[in-house]
Order: C-alpha cells, then sequence, then structure tokens
DNA sequence: ATGAAAGCGCTAACAT
DNA sequence: ATGTTAGCGCTTTCAT
C-alpha cells in the first residue's frame, strides 16, 4: 500500500504537490498533473480516508439514519441516496434504528458523533430537540426526509393533498360512498397518516359528502392488515362502500385480495386507489399516486451538498415540497 | 467538541492514560479510569475515528456489498450485519452495485481501497479474481455469503439439498405430476437457480419420476414472473401439474396469484411451495422453506469478528452451510 | 500504573 | 506552480 511520499518520488514531486493534483485544489501545471496520475496509477495509490479527514475534518461520508430497512419506501430511498452519494464521492454508512431505544442511543451517541460522517439524512424519524441539537452543535448539516423536523432541512410530501387527490380521483368517477382505510398513527411517521385521513375528509365534504365512521378503518400499512380492514368494510353487503381509498399501496393490495376474495370484481364492484406506486402495484393493476422514494434519497443528497459545499445559489427553503403524480391503472373506474 | 487532552486536563491524567482507560488496552488503575470515564462523559467526549483510524490502522468499520438494497432478501441481510456490527462498536458502509458497471469499478478501485472499512461481506456478488485479490492484497478479511467465492470464507445454503426437500415434501404427499418454476441463471446469483433445479430433478428420479419439459418454466424471481409462469403450467386443463415447486417465494405467491386467477383452489387443486420465508409468506398461507437472511447477515459478521480480533478457537472453514428449514402452511396438500 | 514523545498519512498555510 | 513545514487527534512504544 504506497503512500503519497511514494507516490511524489515516482513522479519526482513533492507530497503537497500529489495532494494538490489528486484532489484538486490549489493549482498544478497540467504537466505535472499528468505525471502525478500517472505515477499514482500505476502505483495503485489510494489516499486514506483517515489521514485526509484528520487533515480536512472532512470525511466524505454521510451517515443515513433510517427506522427499518426492509420495506420497500425506505430501501428505495437508501438506494437513492447512495447512488447520488456515490457519485459524489461520497460513502453512506447507515444506522438503522430499527431496534431498541438502547440501539438508537449508542448511534446517536456514540456512531454519528464520532466525527465519522459529514452530514446526516434522516428518514422518516422523529428526532428529539436534543438530538437534533447534537448535530447542529457538531456543525453537521441534517436533512429530513419526511419531516418537518424542528429546525431541519426537510423534504416532504404534502399528505393532506395527497388524500385529497386520491378522494377527488374517485369522485370524479362517480364515487359517493368512499371508505379510507387509515394508519395507524405511529409516533415514527409524524402526522402521516392523519394528514391523509384529514385530505379525503375534506375532499368529501367539499364536494358535500358526510364521512361515515363505518367507513373507516385503520391497518398498519402491511397487505395484511389491508386485507382484514377491506374485508370488514366488504363484508356486509347493504352500505358497502363502491370504492376505497388506502392510506399505502400495501394496504390497498391487500384490499384487492380482499374484494376478490369475496367474489367482488375490482373495479367492476370496487374501486381502490393507494398511495406509493409500490413495486407490486404494476402487477395488480392499482391506480395509485407515486412518490418517488428514490428521487427523495437523491434530492436529500442534493441538498446537503448544497450545504456541504456551499456554491452558487443555495436555496434557503427550509422545506421543500416533494412531488408526486397520480398513476391511474386498472383497480379504478366509473360507479 | 472536546479533544482527548481536555478530558486529560480534567481527569488529572495524561492524554495516554486517557486513551487506555477508554479503549480498555493497557493498564489503568479501577480509580483512574473511573474519573477519566466520569471526565469524558461530562465533557461529552467522543473520539475521533479519523484520529484513532490513523493511529491504528483500524477503522471499526465494515464494508457491505451489495448488488441491489430494495429486494426483501437484501435488506434482510443487510439489516442482520447492521445490528451484529453496531452490538461491536462497528460501523457499516454499504455499497449498492446496482447500477452500472462503472459503478461497481468505482467501488472497487476507489472506495473500498481508500482505507475506510476493516472487512468486506459480499452479499451474492460473484467477485472476479482480482477483485478478491485486491481485498486479499489489503489485508481485509472479506466473508462471502450466498458464495462461494475462490479463496474466500463463504456462508451458503446447499441449494441442491433445499430443491431436493422442497419436492420432496410434495413428493410425500403422494404428488407426482410436479411442476418446477426456476430462475433464470444469472451471473449475479451463482448457481442457484441451477442447483435447485437439480435438486428437484434428483427427487423425480429417486421417487422413480420423470421430469417433463413442459413443467418447467423459467422466470425472474418475482411475482409477477411466477404469475406467468404458473399460468402457462396450468393453463391447459390437460396434463396441467397438481403441485408446483417455486424456486422463490415472491414466485410461489404469483403462482398462488395465477392458480386462483384460473379459478383454481389452493391447495385443493394444486399444492404451491415456495423457498424463502418471504415477509408475505405467511399472509398468504405458503409452505415454504426459510432461510434466514438477517441470521446470515450476522453470522457474516461473526466470521468477520473472528479474523479481524483472532481470539480462542478461530475455525478455519472456509465454507459454512447455512441453517434452513421447512415450514407447512396451507398451500400445500395431500393428493 | 502512568507520562513523554514519536508518529500514523495526509493537507494547508506560508514561502518561494 | 511548487516545496517546506506544521499540525490534524489520537495511539503506542519506551521510560519511569
Amino acid at each position: 500500500m504506497p503512500g503519497i511520499h511514494e507516490v511524489a518520488r515516482v513522479a519526482g514531486v513533492s507530497a503537497a504537490t500529489v495532494s494538490r493534483a489528486l484532489s484538486g485544489r490549489g493549482s498544478v501545471s497540467p504537466t505535472t498533473r499528468e505525471r502525478v496520475v500517472a505515477a499514482a496509477t500505476e502505483l495503485g495509490y489510494v489516499v486514506s480516508s483517515s489521514a485526509s479527514g484528520l487533515a480536512t475534518g472532512r470525511t466524505r461520508n454521510v451517515g443515513v439514519v433510517i427506522p427499518f430497512l426492509n420495506r420497500w419506501f425506505f430501501g428505495a430511498v437508501v438506494e437513492g441516496a447512495e447512488s447520488a452519494l456515490l457519485e459524489r464521492g461520497y460513502d453512506l454508512t447507515l444506522y438503522n434504528l430499527g431496534g431498541s431505544d438502547e440501539e438508537r442511543r449508542l448511534v446517536f451517541q456514540h456512531f454519528l458523533l464520532r466525527k465519522r460522517v459529514d452530514a446526516v439524512i434522516a428518514v422518516s424519524l422523529e428526532l428529539t430537540g436534543d438530538e437534533v441539537q447534537r448535530l447542529i452543535d457538531l456543525d453537521k448539516p441534517i436533512v429530513g426526509v419526511g419531516g418537518p423536523l424542528p429546525g431541519v432541512r426537510t423534504l416532504s410530501l404534502d399528505d393532506t393533498e395527497l388524500g385529497r387527490l386520491a378522494t377527488e380521483h374517485l369522485l370524479a368517477l362517480g364515487h359517493t360512498d368512499i371508505a379510507h382505510i387509515g394508519g395507524e398513527a405511529l409516533e415514527m411517521d409524524f402526522h402521516l397518516p392523519t394528514n391523509r385521513r384529514h385530505g379525503y375528509e375534506q375532499a368529501m365534504h367539499a364536494a358535500g359528502l358526510e364521512t361515515l365512521d363505518r367507513h373507516f378503518h385503520a391497518a398498519d400499512f402491511t397487505m395484511e392488515g389491508g386485507y382484514r380492514a377491506a374485508k370488514q368494510l366488504l363484508g356486509n353487503p347493504s352500505g358497502r362502500p363502491t370504492a376505497i381509498f388506502a392510506a399505502s399501496d400495501e394496504m390497498a393490495i391487500g384490499a384487492i385480495l380482499a374484494a376478490k376474495d369475496l367474489g367482488m370484481h375490482v373495479p367492476g364492484d370496487v374501486s381502490i386507489i393507494g398511495i406509493d406506486d409500490h413495486e407490486l402495484a404494476e402487477f395488480f393493476g392499482l391506480t395509485t399516486i407515486a412518490q418517488f422514494p428514490d428521487m427523495q434519497g437523491r434530492m436529500a443528497v442534493e441538498v446537503l451538498m448544497d450545504e456541504l459545499h456551499p456554491g452558487e445559489r443555495s436555496e434557503e427553503t427550509l422545506n421543500i415540497d416533494l412531488p408526486y403524480e397520480l398513476v391511474v391503472r386498472s383497480s379504478t373506474a366509473r360507479r
């Protein structure tokens, strides 16, 4: 493992010049640069990130903190972030807070803080004021995905608007008996389920319709939860809704399967819409509102880079609305 | 951000003693240790991993290289590895090779090598001899999950045995017309699909049965692929199989949905078995052979730690067979 | 058991 | 444009 001095020797220059030539900082004549690059390549030289990090205070490494990895949404966000970081020469170190509170404490007390990361991306995580403060104290940029987090730049969806849009799609198709499968309000998820439900209620009321208690069921964002909720909703032949808006695609797919098991046709007997554009949505012909988690990961990286390398225009918006898009497939139809 | 000297000052000792007290290396009297720990806690001191890494040559960081993140199996492996690493005070930096060859080249030439990781876990990845050699040259332990990799310690399933077991389960239930939905042989997946198919063939032949060409379909390991393959297999009422062994749960679930769409009952008209114990398997009542990806991640970490901290007994086995288990649910039944 | 001092490999002022 | 030099913050001999 050759060091910078060996490269310097081979190229016939000083270590400082090698550093400049390879990092692009400072000026180096084209010819020397060429010789240095050649020497480095020949020797297979790669900088030591510890040494470079110690000297500069920058690690070229970003910490990504998520509540679980093994869900479609989170996996996709991480994937997007990873590839965006790689392009910029950054590494991604992953902190999965899935487990215990102990795990969470550890990550904050020891890991994030041990000068290993230059910045943090917090996905769907409600950080305590204290946790945020520690990071701010360290001068480490943070960006939240799925915020908002107090005092932190955040990318988030307008969940109320999403709920409204989904409901309006069903209303526009002539449905009036529209049920909603919502999420249980989890601490970690901010007010996502509540906001989507509000959007649903607003759209219903704006259309002059009542929202019935028996047309709402809460589930846990899984296929099985959606299946069970839909069985309840559709089980009683009298007064069953003609359309269901589920707060996630997995629940919506569960609802489709429940309808089928009840001998109903989708969308003939009941229209179903979800939110996500989950990888399985297309296979099930699910109409949904796409969010783009991988793009969310990429965007988070871009925001960070703005703060890390304050160059041209750095937007000062604290909270950025994420894009979404209605994707109409075959699970919704006119009444 | 206090440094080690500040802690030393507060505790009234030298920096060297702080280092010893906090790292556990070298001897420190219990009372001094206590004072040091108190001072460190009070100041909120955390070591700089760059400085520590530079001084010791160890980073307490492990690189995990995977072909995609956003598949159940890989997510689970990473989750398992992450939590095992966290427990041991290690970080995990993630390299997702999903994308281009360029991405892969970058990761190997620049990232893994830039002295940022102490070891590498390669999941379901066929590394070239050259890639393996570079890592070995750097004295970085590697362990493969889903190997085998040439000259590398590997954890892997006996896929032939898995194929045989799944098939034998169906045979034991009295089935003789057993079809197989296999995987396309992908470069990245070693010979996994081929081996599972061999197991199927061996079990059939051992039972004195023929394997029919029309009872085999290859798919792409997705639900949709399994759905399509099953439609082919079951579409023709004459000569249709009474049981299907799919090489993955996602394909098996696709097959269940296909059977239902054809008006067939599972397991009444057709028994279906998969491999994985995917998170959705229970919901679909799928009989399957469980592999335990999160445990695979944990085991990979343990093997690495054995090499990183050669303590007591370090097994010299190059290739470790992973455990699996038949999980019988409601998708298989007697003929 | 503890301290002093050398250095891990690089970068960034400062000179030239 | 390039070289010299002084650290970055820790760990680890080597003394004591």
